[in-house]
DNA sequence: ACATTCACG
DNA sequence: ACGTACGTGAATGTG
């Protein structure tokens, strides 16, 4: 038997917005309704078991309603916008669901259902229709029941014939009659002035209709009588505005409405994307298509065949190497340089090899440590890189990296933080992994489970992997993104790698005689601190540092912080004229950090094998598309302050008599900007190699280049940074130090003179509205989900992202493509030169003094020639003995 | 686990 | 009126 299910999908929203409590997902983006109303959604496909489904939504604001009447629906409150964009997502979620929806300008979702529901009832099939709107009870027939939503939408209470005579003594087209005396003030139905349910009710059990009451008023008395004859027109009209139109022209046949079962590829990443996780365990999907509301648990996965790989079946995996399509290396701790290797997997289709890290160094594997650094060999898995890393500290090599699910998952999503595999499956649907702690217990219970538990759960993982490949393939197919994801970041990886396990030596001796200077000024200030503060406290405590300025010394408060008095270095240096122990403490701090994160923080990071610091670069996690520094971060060595400029005299090469050589782009970020702004002022400017930041003081305060004082062009640089970041006049005048106006004054001039850079802005932040998402010049992504928010602030921020996305990111596409030529550059010259570090815009490299003259050239070259753009980039190079002077 | 502060581009 | 500049990681204190 076939049954549909027709929805009125803005009167079940409507109703869901308003019975939810307030509900956003991890960016901020309002879910409540879309939650509310999928709920139901799921409840009544498992009650009802329908065959088919369709949603009807009302399109546009104009109806034909309105062409008779139009204040039709006026004075309705303008939905909020925290509703209005979950329309989208609705939609989204029922086309993953498979489910069908359907709107048609000029018509309301009522009346679409109404069409619906009469060609349902004429071919003899069952129809269900769910609303929260009273009037749809017109439509109810032998074969058409209407459910309507009481308490807000956790329930329904269905209507057929009976139950509409039941409860009001009427046959189901008397429902509009109704309407017609007593109107409709959510519609702005006028009726009948003094007609209420009651009355109309009343009326219509002794007379049957709108027109027989409005024909026999001779009959009543008194002020209602008064009423209806008065208001007799208004009373018809009502009527016919509360009739539905059953007579739509839906171009939506029986098929496009069929529903067949929930399909699970698609609405489980959608699920996942909106965080409805309670939603996801209840469906726990079975592989049956079925949404099985039960909390019954997800049938365990189908038993892989994983071999424990010992001498006696080497062979058999020998054999079948030619055909491993995965690969899963499992390496506990965080730091890749000190990973402990637990355990590796590789799979065909069909069958999983488990080899134990005891197994795979003892010599009897050696087709299966060859096959590893075989390069010619493709190899897919996660996170391959750190692997590479883990695998390279127990003397075993690996190459040949073709695909990482990890960083295909990164550009599909950079801002995605949760990149776990488990994640990955969730999000493809695939069958669920055990969970890591689940298998290895959590911080101090870590432990190494039994081969047999180890080797399943990995095995799992690397079947997982191979299944989620192919899906990603086709995903960056769709985004353009495989030339990004093939020949720039893969080939990265590996770089990146080889980058790390160089690393780049330290001169423990001379950091650790620095950090000897550094302690005696750091005992100096603090007993200096104490004396004037008058007790001892612990001067790495803001609380407690608060305490003695603002209570005890009774210092001004400058800026709070949620949890009490703010202390940062921008408001001690307002402080500093009151007391001279606000210039003690901010050398302290100065010092602290110096000593803390450089001194002690570096000395604990030198591996004492190498002498030298191996950092880790993160490909995954930036927004932008930059990398990051780790175990130590390399990428925030002080420079700006000559105290902490001193540390990077530490950094020496590897090698007697070689040298440190730096390269860094010169203002790439507003290059870029130029480039894609396409800002005639700005890219000439740059055609010519001026001072960027004199030829901004220029055009905005109107001088000649002489005219330009030191002031000027410190404001114009303040301005040209918040162009990059997506300018706004209050960070300006927070930077400035200005008032707001005088900001934003400055910002009116800036676009005044830079017309290109104000359309650039413009234009990018409506391409995010309407897209969801930036790019960048090698189409590297980054979505915005908070571009529309109602909220001012989540809303502004994902403006300002947008205009720094696509200028910071392509900054980052511009070096990493550099660092891919510059690796190839050195093997093709034969060099013997390292690259050791990359810091967003810069690069270093150790070099062998024969090859100084060579590189000076080479470097800056490579780099410029990395992207053609509109504008000439622009490299400089500096060398010396040591990082500090290579400046 | 979270907040504050500060180092870098 | 709204109240933040964009992107990171490490050390430290506190709940």
């Amino acid at each position: 038997m076939e049954k549909l299910i027709l929805i009125d999908g803005n009167s079940i929203i409507y109703r869901a917005f308003f019975a939810m409590p307030p509900l956003t997902n991890s960016s901020g983006l309002h879910t409540n309704a879309v939650y509310g109303f999928t709920n139901m959604l799921l409840r009544l496909i498992q009650e009802q078991q329908p065959t088919h489904i369709l949603v009807a939504f009302d399109a546009g604001k104009e109806t034909f309603r309105h062409e008779g009447y139009q204040d039709y629906k006026g004075g309705r409150e303008k939905t909020p916008s925290e509703l209005s964009e979950q329309f989208p997502l609705m939609r989204e979620l029922l086309e993953s669901f498979g489910i069908a929806w359907f709107e048609l300008p000029g018509y309301e979702a009522d009346d679409i259902i109404g069409t619906i529901s009469k060609q349902g009832e004429e071919s003899g099939r069952e129809v269900l229709v769910v609303t929260g709107d009273k009037d749809m009870l017109q439509v109810v027939s032998d074969k058409v029941t209407v459910a309507l939503t009481r308490k807000g939408i956790s329930e329904v209470e269905p209507f057929g014939p009976n139950e509409i005579e039941e409860k009001y003594g009427l046959r189901p087209l008397q429902i509009i009659d109704l309407k017609g005396l007593m109107g409709d003030a959510s519609d702005n139905i006028p009726g009948v002035p003094g007609i209420g349910e009651k009355t109309a009710l009343k009326l219509l059990h002794q007379f049957g209709s709108v027109e027989e009451v409005l024909s026999h008023t001779d009959e009543l008395k008194g002020k209602m009588k008064e009423n209806l004859v008065n208001h007799a027109e208004d009373a018809r009209m009502s009527k016919r505005l509360a009739t539905i139109f059953r007579e739509v022209p839906v171009e939506r046949s029986w098929d496009d409405m069929t529903f067949n079962g929930l399909q699970e590829e698609t609405a489980v990443p959608t699920l996942r994307k909106l965080e409805f996780k309670s939603l996801l365990e209840r469906l726990s999907f079975t592989g049956t298509g079925e949404a099985g509301g039960s909390a019954a648990p997800a049938e365990p996965a189908p038993e892989l065949d994983v071999t424990i790989v010992d001498s006696a079946a080497m062979p058999a995996l020998t054999e079948l190497l030619p055909e491993i399509g995965s690969l899963y290396v499992e390496a506990a701790g965080e730091n890749p340089h000190h990973a402990e290797l637990m355990g590796m997997v590789l799979s065909t289709p069909d069958r999983h090899f488990y080899i134990s890290p005891q197994f795979l160094k003892s010599g009897e594997a050696e087709s299966v440590v060859a096959w590893l650094g075989n390069e010619k060999i493709s190899k897919r898995g996660y996170d391959l890189h750190r692997i590479d890393l883990a695998l390279h500290w127990e003397g075993i090599s690996f190459a040949g990296a073709y695909f990482d699910i990890q960083l295909a998952a990164y550009l599909l999503d950079p801002t995605e933080n949760d990149q776990t595999l488990s994640a990955l499956t969730a999000k493809y649907g695939i069958s669920r992994l055990v969970s890591d702690d689940e298998v290895y217990g959590k911080g101090a219970k870590f432990k190494v489970p039994d081969d047999a538990t180890l080797s399943s759960h990995l095995a799992r993982k690397s079947d997982s992997i191979m299944k989620i490949v192919p899906l990603q393939q086709a995903e960056l197919e769709k985004n353009e993104m495989k030339s990004l994801f093939y020949e720039l970041e893969m080939p990265l990886s590996r770089i990146l790698a080889d980058m790390e396990k160089q690393g780049i030596a330290v001169n423990r001796e001379d950091l650790t005689e620095l950090g000897k200077e550094f302690e005696s000024q750091i005992s100096r200030l603090v007993l200096q601190i104490y004396e004037i503060a008058g007790v001892e406290f612990n001067l790495n405590s803001p609380k407690q540092l608060g305490e003695i300025l603002f209570d005890k010394l009774g210092l001004p408060v400058i800026k709070k912080t949620k949890t009490g008095y703010s202390t940062d270095a921008e408001v001690l240096e307002k402080l500093a004229p009151y007391n001279e122990i606000v210039q003690y403490i901010l050398e302290y701090r100065q010092l602290a950090k110096l000593q803390s994160t450089y001194v002690e923080g570096l000395l604990k990071e030198i591996r004492s094998e190498t002498g030298k610091v191996h950092t880790y670069f993160r490909q995954t996690v930036a927004a932008t598309g930059r990398l990051s520094s780790q175990f130590p971060n390399l990428q925030n060595i002080p420079i700006r302050m000559e105290e902490g400029r001193k540390i990077r005299k530490v950094f020496v090469p590897s090698e007697e008599g070689w040298l440190i050589l730096g390269a860094d782009y010169s203002q790439i970020e507003l290059r870029v900007l130029a480039h894609i702004s396409g800002d005639e002022g700005l890219m000439e400017a740059f055609q010519h190699d001026m001072d960027i930041h004199t030829k901004t003081a220029m055009d905005v305060f109107g001088v000649s280049a002489d005219q330009v004082d030191a002031n000027m062009r410190r404001s114009a640089k303040a301005v040209n940074f918040g162009i990059v970041y997506g300018i706004s006049d209050y960070g300006l005048s927070q930077n400035l130090n200005i008032t707001r106006k005088e900001a934003a004054r400055f910002i009116d001039q800036y676009f005044d003179a830079f017309q290109g850079v104000r359309k650039y802005m413009d234009d990018i932040v409506r391409d995010a509205k309407r897209d969801g998402y930036v790019k960048t010049l090698l189409e590297r992504r980054r979505y915005l989900p908070e571009i529309n928010a109602s909220n001012f602030n989540l809303r502004s921020f994902a403006e300002r992202t947008a205009m720094n996305t696509p200028i910071q990111g392509t900054a980052a596409d511009i070096i990493k493509l550099a660092m891919v030529l510059m690796d190839e550059a050195l093997h093709t010259h034969g060099l013997k030169s390292r690259m050791l570090l990359q810091v967003h815009d810069e690069l270093v490299f150790e070099v062998p003094p024969e090859e100084l003259e060579a590189m000076t050239k080479l470097v800056p070259e490579t780099m410029e020639k990395a992207l053609q753009l509109s504008v000439p980039l622009k490299a400089e190079v500096s060398s010396g003995v040591n990082w500090y002077e290579a400046k």
